[in-house]
DNA sequence: CCAAAAGTGTTCCGTCTACACCCATGG
DNA sequence: CCATGGGTGTAGACGGAACACTTTTGG
């Protein structure tokens, strides 16, 4: 049984996040300079090789936590890459992983810690590999699912203001939007609830504040903005 | 510079071919029944292991000619499978392509030889290890794609009458659809191009053949359905 | 002559878009 | 009192959905 594999050989199979986050109106990344060889200081996404014992799902959330110390956090696979020397090293083939945080659940010391800053997602310099390209198809993902599915919420607070949201969906769409035309649509979602709290950082009038009913959509799961 | 390497492990990395095709009014996916161990005789996608060098398209498209004997087939990655027990033998990490191809090219004895069936997407039975989530994830980005990117083309021949192409659309999307709607959007489309030849063996009154301008659409690439 | 598939327009309704002004308040 | 961001409605354009009959011809 085992001959059926013999003749083929293994390779190393890491994952690589790709972790999003929304912060002053700006749709950011988080970046580190490799601390390691091949590769060492120039600028990468986060990753880690899969271990043995878990799934490559199960690496990605591991080096997710690692980075950031949070879980149940939105994750999703992005896509394989394969070439062959795309690590100058050794043969690696990596699977990247879009995460979607909300900035203000994030320790600040970890960004030291692991030596990571948030890159405005268009400003980003030239990265070690083919981390680049996971990002834009990250990104093209992230776009294309935003108007059908609630996504947006994880990159804000759980309470959030509808200009928040409109700066969310401007940042992630690169476009600018009609305010009356979006709140319209907001309207018309009902998972999106109007709290009777008011924000009062952001405006002196003060602004209401909204919450995305996550046990609502559970049950009835569609989403059209 | 090793060092960083030494201290993981390595695994195998294989590629799954999902070949969808079009006869008969039906979209179908090919299917075989493992004629190795693990899992032999149980139905199966058609895989490989990548090698040492090639990257893991170029060994998805050595496995797709190796099946069909075509080249320059479409074809697209549809996700990284990782779990740990998946593959009941070894630890191996399966990277799923879908493959569109029109099945009139396709030389019969090649099935025979692999011991593979052409299968109806709404009757595949139970397969080898995680396969039937490979198809219908598959099948979910083949849908999601359809109406803006010129796919269905692959699944038919250079000329087809728009009778076929809305067979296609109705097979892939899984319902019904107005003759009179379908038709009036296809002439919004200008890289399909109705040609002087008429189809004669579809019906007595004979039917316009079309046909998909590939090079304007390279020029410029945009569809919409 | 009839069965079988090809081909063809119009109306209606709902959705998207464009667009400008008043409100409340802190400083 | 004024600068700043919050909040609101309408009209016109556009696009999608529903819908039925005539044409051609091989058998």
């Amino acid at each position: 049984m085992t001959a059926f594999y013999a003749e083929h050989n293994k390779v190393f199979v890491a994952v690589d996040c790709i972790v999003f986050g929304f912060d002053k109106k700006k749709l950011k990344v988080l970046l580190g300079k490799r601390q390691m060889d091949p590769g060492r200081g120039e600028w990468s996404l986060y990753g880690g090789f899969v271990g043995e014992n878990e799934s490559i799902d199960e690496a990605a959330y591991r080096v997710l936590y690692k980075l950031t110390g949070l879980k149940h956090i939105y994750m999703r696979q992005v896509a394989a890459f394969g070439a062959v020397d795309r690590d100058p090293g050794e043969r690696v083939v990596s699977v990247a992983y879009c995460a979607l945080i909300n900035v203000s659940d994030y320790q600040e010391d970890l960004l030291k810690k692991h030596g990571l800053e948030w890159v405005d997602v268009d400003a980003i310099p030239k990265l070690f590999s083919d981390h680049n390209i996971m990002i834009k198809k990250a990104l093209t993902l992230l776009r294309m699912h935003i108007n059908s599915e609630p996504l947006c919420f994880n990159l804000l607070p759980d309470l959030f203001t509808l200009t928040q949201l409109q700066l969310v969906y401007e940042a992630i769409l690169g476009e600018e939007l009609d305010k009356r035309n979006f709140r319209k649509r907001i309207k018309a979602i009902d998972t999106i609830e109007k709290t009777e709290l008011i924000d009062k950082y952001s405006s002196k009038r003060g602004a209401a504040l909204y919450r995305f009913n996550r046990r609502m959509y559970q049950e009835y799961p569609t989403f059209k903005l």
